[in-house]
DNA sequence: AGCTCGTTGTACTGATCGGTACAGTGGATC
DNA sequence: GATCCACTGTACCGATCAGTACAACGAGCT
């Protein structure tokens, strides 16, 4: 048993996924280190001996973090799995910028936010560099879509077009996150659109 | 006495810098949480009343790291001093690149790791906005200096476009920090420079 | 020499950390 | 209704955390 981290009962699924948001809340405003088990626990109204039960240790909880963050990033740009058109992308970017528009909480990437503090741990970064690829291949995905209906250049690389969709999003998210203001967000996503449809065919 | 923090011996001063500086390096990796008071002072061959005498708690030594992290930022690329034409702004994009290809450490802007754990700290956050804003700064007095010399369009907001820079770093690096790859920063200062040229005059 | 004050070393404290031990409990299955 | 096992509550552990107490040092000044 490496992995453990599994619930075999609708009861226990329902705690473990409890852990997980608290968990996922807590994080996403005070880091991972300044976010304590006790602190989850308590959130979550789970006892410690859950906690446990379905994970390793406070690492691979943090790995069902991230996991969990993807999720909801991806949940809240719906448009990122169906793009076929140039309008798609534009509603994408909306709905990008639509998330931190009604924000209770700060404006930032969760993953994002862990990055930094993750950065070079070596069970936790892959995990995070996965999602971003998941997340970016998506982006890709459309992009490809695009040039095989004809409205990108041929010569065009989805995958590098995604990564450098991606930076900015990133970019812009950092730092509508330190100055409190999505201006820098919404530049970024239209230059970034702005730099793709250079591609437009 | 508010602010505390100064030393008025060469010794006092010598020892006070080791300890940022030991607090600096250590932080850069293990991000600020992950840096307890003991390490930094085991590792500047400091003691705990020297850090205390310096420094009223941890959070003050933590202000300290950011503003050495902006002198060593600044100091890794001069051209931002003297930018004055579009050939400046290739050296300056050259030398951020520069300082990651001879990279030691991690791929990574201190101030960019920085950001997302100490997010909303009500005493941090205002001192990482504060190094991001002096560093896009020196940014947007060399657009302006262009502008003034008729190489960059007259109605073009150096300000708005240092922003648009800005992200493109931070995004580019945040990519390149998760994926232990230079081309994401690469692409997004090609990506910044052609958006900019795109002002010229 | 003696005084002063910035500076230093070491020992300590109470709180909190991640993680463990262990005795249960409750609902499904036979 | 006995059994089984996933699940739960609580008490506890050693380590480490940020921060404090306090006695001493040492260089410049008079």
């Amino acid at each position: 048993m490496e992995t453990q981290a599994a619930a075999s009962t609708p009861r226990g699924k329902r705690t473990r996924d409890a852990i997980v948001d608290a968990a996922a809340a807590l994080m996403y405003v005070d880091g991972v280190a300044g976010t304590s088990v006790d602190k989850v626990l308590a959130a979550s109204g789970a006892g410690k001996s859950q906690m446990y039960h379905y994970f390793k240790n406070k690492e691979q909880l943090v790995g069902a973090v991230i996991d969990r963050y993807l999720e909801q990033i991806l949940g809240n740009q719906p448009a990122i799995f169906t793009l076929a058109s140039w309008a798609d992308l534009e509603t994408w970017t909306e709905q990008l910028l639509d998330v931190h528009r009604r924000a209770g909480g700060p404006i930032a990437c969760p993953l994002g936010n862990l990055a930094g503090e993750v950065g070079d741990n070596p069970k936790l970064a892959p995990l995070v560099d996965q999602a971003y690829r998941t997340w970016e291949s998506h982006l890709a995905r459309g992009l490809t879509t695009l040039r095989d209906k004809g409205e990108l250049a041929p010569d065009a690389n989805p995958a590098r077009l995604a990564q450098a969709a991606m930076t900015s999003v990133q970019g812009g998210l950092l730092l509508a996150h330190i100055r409190h203001d999505l201006t820098a967000l919404e530049d970024a996503l239209g230059i970034a659109l702005a730099y793709l449809r250079g591609f437009k065919r």
